[in-house]
DNA sequence: CTGAAAGCGCTAACAG
DNA sequence: CTGTTAGCGCTTTCAG
């Protein structure tokens, strides 16, 4: 295997330049630098990364950390650093958070993770404290995308005021009924995504003067399925049934109008159903949702991360991104 | 920090002995491991992996090479790869392929990549001939995910039958006149998945004796959003129009299903529709489809990969996975 | 079963 | 601008 003494040699130099050369450091003329890189490309030399990192101590690797990649926000979170990471010769690590075992595993228990990274993403919903807590024991830069994380920076939307807009939205059609389905585990913490989008919910309905019924409420897991499965449930409401149904996600706004669908229920004319993401799906289903871009988000946070790595202090910090609400053919006034 | 050193002078052994003992190796006494593994837990010791990358010349992080990872196949298989390595110290780097930008950077032009892992699994629904030679060039375990590519080892359905036989189900249904929504890019290769689904539907209406129209055959991309406007195109057939619709991927089958209610067009009524994959879309939905699962193929190829790492040769191999036609409501028997 | 010592291939001062 | 020279922190023979 060709190493940079090899090319050292052949060039007539120091392995010192050569390593300036081929990183593009300064302090290397013009020409020895062209002629280091030619005969590093005639001899096809690749740096080992594992010496480089051994003898620098940076891994130029960000790690992120997701419960899941199959997932509608993950995955496009999961691009964006890829996106952003790629061209400047960083790479990507991913961990599972283990979201899909009870209990999760410890956050970095296997601080093996530290050692491995520069800089880690943490892509969530919600965190339970004893994580908050490992999490605030890394000492590296942080940045959160998605949920908010109690002393930790992050980017995402507001989700408060995603989920009262949308609800406004149901309510200024006219609906006085609204159903809710949310994914507001008993288990979670005051930050979470899903309970924040509860609170924005009864936020908006109360400033209505409407009350919050919890009986007309239904719970979820953010997925399509459970969607589906409040659908049914909500065919069980006594009459009259709620004319309207705010879903704190799109893929569970989807399995209601799937289900609606298959029990003839008409929406809008039967049924208004509103969601929050601005899933691709849901743009195809004509659904009323506030959209958000993870994969800008992402980015955003990936950015702030290697700005900190390269010495900018305070780069990495609080930003709330962009959302919007999008009508769609899903709500429609109340039938009178 | 503390190193080895420390660890081995605190436990009065060398540092060979303290190596052999925290990575599990035999020819240490228990004694001297638990005594060992006690003081660095004590010590809060965590091997620097770059040190032991170096060293051993393995990096213990296996490489995934996709074009996208927010979408329904990759995600899933990804996850997969995830899901495998998690428990056995693995990391998991994470390689776009560029699938978004014209013309796809090439394959391992960054070289880099090489040392960076072990091995590699690709992701893949096709590759252009000069991939595929740069593929081959890889010293490396190898496995690809998806479509099949020559010369190297895959796991993955049999995407012609899959095609073949959701056709079939819709022909025994006694449609004559079949749409198809195909993937199939003129600059694709022989060996793509694109091609060879559209192939498998070929066949089929060939062997029922009908004709392949080119006219009914729609492009798309793979999407939902492709599925809404082959939906739009279809409506502007000359009549009569097709009975039946077969999409080479759910995606695109739940676009046409969004769009196909939008026009007021009955499903499976009017227009029966298939699918091809198995999304969980797709079931809520009600689509009828070839059921596959990618995290499964991905578990699948990620213990090849290991095991031949672990000096199996030969473990990694051709395999073909599961699929099964899974007929739901989005398919009927043509109106009389 | 355990220890000594020679690297693994680069980077980072520090000189020149 | 370029070269010298220590390491970086493990793993791995080879002895004992």
């Amino acid at each position: 295997m060709v190493g940079i003494e090899d090319v050292a040699a052949a060039a007539g130099v120091s392995t010192a330049t050569v390593s300036r050369a081929i990183r593009g450091l300064p302090r290397v003329s013009p020409r020895t630098r062209a002629k280091i890189l030619a005969t590093a490309k005639e001899l096809g030399y690749v740096p080992s990364s594992a010496a480089s990192r051994l003898a620098s101590g940076k891994t130029r690797t960000i790690g992120v950390l997701a419960p899941y990649v199959d997932r509608w926000f993950f995955g496009k979170a999961i691009d964006g650093v890829e996106l952003e990471l790629h061209d400047r010769g960083y790479n990507l690590s991913l961990f599972n958070l283990g979201g899909r075992t009870q209990p999760r595993e410890r956050l970095f228990s296997k601080a093996m993770v530290h050692k491995q990274i520069d800089a880690l993403l943490l892509l969530c919903m919600y965190l339970h404290q004893e994580e908050i807590d490992d999490l605030h024991t890394i000492d590296m830069p942080l940045v959160v995308v998605g949920g908010p994380v109690p002393g930790c920076s992050n980017v995402g939307i507001d989700d408060y005021a995603a989920a009262k807009s949308v609800t406004d939205h149901l309510i200024g059609l006219g609906h006085r009924h609204i159903a809710l389905l949310h994914g507001q585990d008993d288990s979670d913490l005051n930050f979470s995504v899903p309970r924040i989008r509860v609170e924005g919910f009864r936020e908006a309905v109360h400033q209505a003067g409407l009350e919050f019924n919890p009986d007309a409420s239904l719970f979820g897991n953010f997925t399509v399925e459970s969607g589906v499965e409040a659908m049914r449930r909500y065919m069980e409401f006594p009459a009259p049934r709620p004319t309207a149904i705010m879903c704190a996600s799109d893929e569970m706004a989807l399995g209601v109008m799937f289900e609606a669908r298959r029990q003839g229920i008409r929406i809008p004319e039967d049924l208004s159903v509103v969601g929050i993401d601005g899933h691709e799906m849901g743009a195809a289903a004509g659904l009323t949702t506030i959209w958000q871009d993870p994969t800008a988000q992402a980015r955003r946070g990936t950015r702030m991360l290697l700005a900190e790595l390269s010495g900018e202090e305070g780069a990495v910090h609080n930003e709330t991104a962009e959302q919007r609400l999008v009508v769609r053919e899903s709500t429609a006034p109340p039938r009178p």
